[in-house]
DNA sequence: ACCTGAACACCGTTCAAGT
DNA sequence: ACCTGAACACCGTTCAAGT
């Protein structure tokens, strides 16, 4: 295990609690447990519960992006990348049955003070412009509107798998519901 | 309003704070706020939280079945159940944002008590029995295989659709959304 | 700069008591 | 049969005060 300040800490196992157990889940007593310290020294570092949810999807989506970028300059390839988009999902599910931050705050949203709802919107126009662009680059003449329709399609399809999935904590289904998605040509196939 | 014997209030209450906040987000006293009556009596009809939450998820589900067994009664036309099915999961949002109530327990299920589990299961075997059963009348010479396969990832995908459009009140993301999953064929295209 | 004790508000549950 | 006040144990959050 690499060296980590304080934060980083906080913020690391916010982050795990949070993709198990929701922003509802998130509580400063366990959270200081983990890190060796009393719940009110949280404070110190993210004032509010509503600081620290905000930092956690901030950090989430600044490495989704990352992980996302280096895909795509890894290969150019847009049929890769689409093929492989499925699997950055996956691995929440194979991190003991966790799922995508941001698809659990959605359903929480409503109950999200306002500065975590901006950084999962956030999520979510990073997620869509990333496979926009790489469904632009698999087809280099398409329409705008219908790549971006295409984009958000993908999106909320995995996103629904991963759910799914998790409420059976089975990956077997998760990898099937993909498939199934191939099948019907809303991923392409990979032969 | 209909009559309503009080049991029938609770319950119907504490499915619209469901839908909006997930089991997390139920609470004894404001639930009894808004029947008239105090906490405490709640567990006159519902002994504990965990038998209230398997109460509102069953009773969500036989909801959602007669539904859906009314809309293939009407008809038995499969072309029009299929393009009939995203319009089930629209009016959850177009009840002030609300979401399907086993989409949002999905997501909330490992914090559940293992009784509102099992109804979450149910209800999403219920959706997954009913769409293989409309896809092979559409298909009748289909494999059971790809028939389940498909049901599942229209379920997933559907599922996914409410709760991207959930996080951004948009009604009109959601139906860009399910036009997405026509336009790729998940869903079959109404001409 | 970093940490904490103590108070506060809240929640599920119980139970004796009321009508 | 149905309802309630009051109490209990517990937990997340806050903040003034410590070093």
């Amino acid at each position: 295990m690499m060296t980590m300040d304080r934060r980083e800490a906080i913020l690391a196992a916010a982050r795990a609690t949070a993709q198990a157990h929701g922003y509802g889940g998130l509580n400063f007593r366990d959270l200081a447990a983990e890190v060796g310290i009393k719940s009110a020294s949280i404070h110190y570092y993210f004032p509010s519960k509503a600081d620290l949810g905000a930092a956690v999807a901030r950090r989430y989506w600044e490495d989704s992006e990352a992980r996302l970028e280096r895909l795509w300059g890894e290969s150019q390839d847009p049929a890769a990348c689409l093929g492989q988009y499925p699997s950055l999902f996956r691995k929440a599910l194979e991190n003991e049955n966790r799922m995508c931050l941001s698809g659990f705050m959605a359903a929480e949203y409503d109950d999200l003070p306002e500065q975590v709802q901006a950084e999962v919107r956030t999520f979510g126009d990073i997620q869509v412009t990333w496979l926009a662009k790489v469904l632009s680059a698999a087809e280099p003449g398409a329409d705008a509107v219908a790549v971006k329709q295409r984009a958000r399609a993908i999106f909320a399809a995995v996103g629904g798998a991963q759910v799914i999935a998790r409420s059976r904590a089975d990956i077997a289904m998760y990898d099937d519901i993909i498939a199934g998605y191939r099948v019907s040509g809303l991923l392409p196939r990979n032969d």
